[in-house]
DNA sequence: CATGAATGAGCGTTCATTCAT
DNA sequence: GATGAATGAACGCTCATTCAT
């Protein structure tokens, strides 16, 4: 599997880039990583080949975390409904919870250092997610839609809803439910 | 009066750093900018006094080319669904027809070249747009949003619509057709 | 003699030299000098064909300017003295009215702008105080000397006064005199 | 602890930028000096954050160099007047031994790079020249000038003595002493 | 002759990556 | 493996000078 080395500094490089992007986009210096994590400026080469190698690794932890969260306890038998209602909430509230991996995920994916491999990896690995968006394809208007098509149109739901939360988080509850109720329309 | 600055020149700068940018980047090098332009690299700064200038001047341009695009020929008599369709049909036209600008305005958009003035602008700008999406607004489901919240939820459908249909232009005409409908029950 | 144009500008070009080597050093922008003095940047180039050469002249027209100040109505048939007194408080004189036409020789005369046919042409213009400078050397106690020597020094003597008397403007007076007394104490 | 920084290096900037002011102005290039340090034009940066720094510590170095030498081996016991003969042989030797050096700090002493603190710091740097310049005023007719202007007065003797020495030095021994006799008449 | 846009070489500095220690 | 100095290509921008108007 080759990754010897410690583990922990790999997180603390990857933690270290999320907030690095925030503050200064992908154009920050490997070197202010480097120190963020508390490592060498050349030790972070050890992890990752290439800053662009870093990016990769970076998009798809974070687009795993964001899944992850989402995904949380799921409740397998509850009606559809139920469960659109739990991963919306679930994932809105990783949002307010993590706005710097979300900013860092918008970042990165706009830009043009992450892969098609990359980009397959992570759709491989919201497969959960899209699981359930079929479903809810299947069910409502959006039956005659393409399947890419439809999940765009809810992940753009939810996207903005998460903005909104992220940037007005007094509002947060009122604004998650809005959102959804939106999403439930559009999609019946 | 000498040689009187070009208006022409500016205008290749900027569909050349469209380009640019497009390619490569918000990194692309202004000398390459230059080049594409036709023009040596010092002369961009007689144009533009510095890069990031130049971004925002270019996203500001874009964005009034998107909103002139979308409002051509509006129906001021027509009724709302009609005046909707009208814009919408023209938007995805023009993202259609620029894939490039639009892409662009994407990067300069989620980068932090970008000023708050030029932000507000844009904004302003897009009056004509905001207006009616607040008309659909008072007239539906959404009438208890905020009105920035609203006006992003149509927006994303909007721009997801777009990036449908540029990436798959052979169903153009479908996406665009579907994106309207999900969007008209969204906020009905 | 070839310099048709207008005698105006080329001395408000040389003012304006002046005052941008003051505030910016010797690279100050040729654009900026132009501005100073009222020409657009490629008008300067009609009247000095160089920047080199614009501070060549501006060199010797501060130096002619100083010497001529220092000569003002010079007492012929008084005494050596009397004489020696008189150039002293005309060129400290000049000095306290002029601190940045000084100041401006200064940097010139230490850059390697200055062509050796400049620095020719002022020590020639300088013949009127070199010759005092030679009988003062006569006289005293550096009769031993190069006359280039004995010069070099008075000369220095009189620069530091100078300096003293521009950074310390209250006690002009107080400087000019203790300075001519060492002066004389040190060639007589 | 990886490659340390080297003294050598650090060294070799310094002499080589003193070689490249001498040769082209303040205005030499930092990669010409860099070329003649023999290293490349990045690694100067990890020495001297900015030329202006290079420039400044140069200039304290420089200072340092001038002063230390002509304090060498500093007769504590003998009285003033062999006392100053011996610090100002050991000033013109320096000089003619070092004319890069003079030069250098010439033509940094009138920049405006040279911040205030480093010309602070070079001024402590002479406290011993300027303790014995102290005794030496006090002495004689300068002893109602302020400690400045004498200073001023005694530097510019020794320094034009020097600029002959360095320009004519078939003749320096005879400059030299010529130079001291004048300056011992000046103060006394 | 005046204007100021056009030119392009040149500069200080940055930074991903390499490599000696 | 860790460190951080070394490397050198690259970039944004400046500016003396030229030249079209």
């Amino acid at each position: 599997m080759a990754r010897p080395k410690s583990e922990d500094k790999r997180t603390a490089i990857l933690e270290a880039a999320t907030r690095v992007i925030v503050a200064q986009g992908l154009s920050g210096p490997t070197a202010t990583i480097a120190r963020e994590a508390g490592i060498s400026n050349g030790s972070l080469f050890t992890y990752f080949q290439t800053k662009t190698e870093l990016f990769n690794q970076l998009y798809l932890e974070l687009k795993n975390d964001m899944v992850t969260a989402a995904l949380a306890g799921f409740p397998d038998q509850a009606e559809l409904h139920k469960q659109a209602l739990h991963v919306w909430f679930n994932w809105v509230n990783w949002a307010t919870a993590n706005p710097d991996k979300r900013r860092a995920i918008a970042l990165l994916g706009v830009s043009d250092e992450i892969s098609k491999e990359t980009r397959a990896a992570a759709t491989k690995a919201s497969a959960g997610l899209a699981q359930l968006m079929e479903r809810l394809q299947a069910m409502g208007s959006l039956r005659n839609a393409s399947r890419a098509f439809a999940g765009a149109i809810m992940t753009s739901l939810a996207e903005t809803t998460m903005d909104f939360v992220i940037h007005d988080p007094a509002n947060a509850k009122k604004h998650c439910k809005a959102g959804f109720e939106i999403f439930w329309r559009a999609i019946s």
